[in-house]
DNA sequence: ATGAAAGCGCTAACAC
DNA sequence: GTGTTAGCGCTTTCAT
């Protein structure tokens, strides 16, 4: 048996094969009648265009992979989502790889240890130093997505961590809290979203004559639910004073603004919380969670077309795009 | 330029092009020295393996795609973790396509109106009518995934919905609950999810004797958060009288929970509350969530280990999978 | 354990 | 508008 080929289409249509090639890449000059024989034939065959070929012979595979650390994270499955809309607007399709955040996973991407078989890669890497990234053999365009700022050989999509913070921690300043208890502080590394956003909130306290206490710092932790749950259950218990929340992301947050519920603290009233990411779910809550919208969707648009560019032109210079969040003032803060 | 191909790293290394192929393919008898100086032709010349041309010439892809209505949906986004992981686990790559529930999107994956690019098709698809199914001409293989039990041509993965439904309804019953709020019901096409549910619900009350109220049963509606907290508030206006919730998945029944938090309701001393689904967030929520778990993990390899044997062995049966529901109690019901 | 040669089914250049 | 031809870079017999 074996599939029908593009010859068998062009015999039986009574065309030549280069016809039928041109009708399935919408070259617009065929005869109406022509059409309407090859679309016959098409059917009668149940032929279906080989890509395997046309990616051989065109050089080109029509695909972009997307690597990140997982998907069933909301804020990645929101990422991957509009990733795979703005891909599929472009006619591109989407593999998705998942590193679980394992540095040697994202390194054999950089290295293209599968082989050559997408036009593209978007990486969302987290365990990946700057060195890694140079060392990169790749020979398809990258597009890196992340927190940490990379400059260097790759295109590079990030938020403007710093000035989030920032911004979040003033409208708390505003409303008059002074203790702002924040979740996932991490110094160690300096261009980490942990450090970053730390960096925007002491600017924030700074400007406003408000010192650092130690005892509102919490972290390193993972930047989960149950760790912002554990972190102001554990506040409370060590009869920390503090009148807000600021959790450097929303599982931090909205891990927080359960527990708080769960003592019976009233918020905002007496605690205001606040978070980073914007998930979908940070509106569903009660109160619903005042948050910093990073806009996802312009940083997969941004991402997909700027690989799209590259996958159209060569000698781009490697360009840095910064998405500037957005506060999103809702109920909880 | 152009990239180097095996004939490139065959004459670097020394030895013939068959050579370069087994060592890429794992053939396991090839000397340490030959295999040494084929790692090092290898990185001399920087070569990828041209995933495309193997493609062509193997007539496989090593590919499957992914399509699901959505990915941001916390339960396709763990569905899709679940395949990914599945998938990788066989040396697979998942593409992913979003169809957004829509009709003529999953009828053109069908009729493999992309061309043939990968080597077979995992769908869940809410739209698609008997029919539409078994009018596919696509040429690779195909799992279903869903709720509407589709007996035909194609294998399919699904979950006991009338069973999982009449187990936590059972549960319901038995802690005393007698006016239970059923959120999801419809009743108008026979293999819904929703009609599903239902039956279960109805099955486990006429057992215990306790009637159907029509004041109880909320729906169509859309399965998400805002209309499960939507449905709870309309009922408390009405003044329905009601001692549980059973939300027909974790969405509705997590709306309704913060809709009877807002309302002062305590839950589940007033109201209990379960769902269905055990999204990862069910475990999260003040109180935790009375749910069942559908066994996502255990849907998501078996659909992809079908697919992975239907890859290697042609005429295999149609086969059912029926994934049985665990009941995951919480502290909400 | 390795080599030689014949395709896999398409695209792209160019001719008409 | 349509046809001809020469590859794209592998895998796969079949030999050795």
């Amino acid at each position: 048996m074996g599939a029908a080929t593009m010859a068998d289409v062009a015999r039986v249509a009574g065309v030549s094969k280069k016809t039928i090639s041109n009708y399935f890449n919408g070259y617009p000059y065929i005869r109406p009648e022509t059409r309407a024989r090859i679309e016959a034939a098409v059917a009668e065959l149940n032929y279906k265009l080989n890509v395997s070929a046309r990616n051989l012979s065109s050089g080109r595979t029509g695909t972009i992979a997307l690597a990140m650390p997982e998907i069933a994270h909301p804020y990645f499955a929101e990422l991957a989502q509009s990733v795979v809309s703005a891909a599929q607007r472009r006619g591109l399709n989407v593999v998705v790889e998942v590193t679980d955040g394992d540095r040697e996973r994202e390194l054999a991407l950089l290295r293209g240890e599968n082989g050559r078989y997408v036009d593209g890669l978007l990486l969302h890497a987290i365990a990946l130093t700057a060195d890694d990234i140079a060392s990169s053999t790749l020979d398809v365009p990258v597009v890196l997505i992340g927190d940490r700022v990379h400059e260097g050989r790759f295109d590079f999509v990030t938020v403007a961590n710093v000035d989030g913070a920032y911004e979040m921690t003033r409208l708390l300043l505003q409303s008059g809290r002074r203790r702002i208890l924040a979740l996932g502080v991490d110094r160690a590394e300096a261009d980490t979203a942990a450090a970053l956003r730390f960096a925007g909130y002491a600017r924030a306290l700074a400007e406003a004559g408000v010192g650092l206490a130690d005892d509102l710092l919490v972290g390193p932790l993972p930047w989960n639910r149950a760790e912002g749950a554990r972190a102001v259950a554990d506040a409370r218990e060590r009869g920390v004073d503090f009148d807000a929340v600021f959790g450097f992301n929303d599982a931090l947050a909205l891990g927080a603004l359960g527990e708080l519920q769960r003592r019976g603290v009233r918020v905002p009233d007496e605690v205001a919380v606040a978070g980073f990411d914007d998930v979908q779910e940070a509106a569903l809550t009660f109160p619903p969670l005042t948050t910093l919208d990073p806009g996802r969707e312009g940083i997969a648009e941004r991402a997909v077309s700027r690989l799209a560019e590259r996958l159209a032109a060569y000698d781009l210079p490697p360009e840095l795009f910064v998405a500037v969040p957005r506060v999103v003032r809702r109920a909880s803060a």
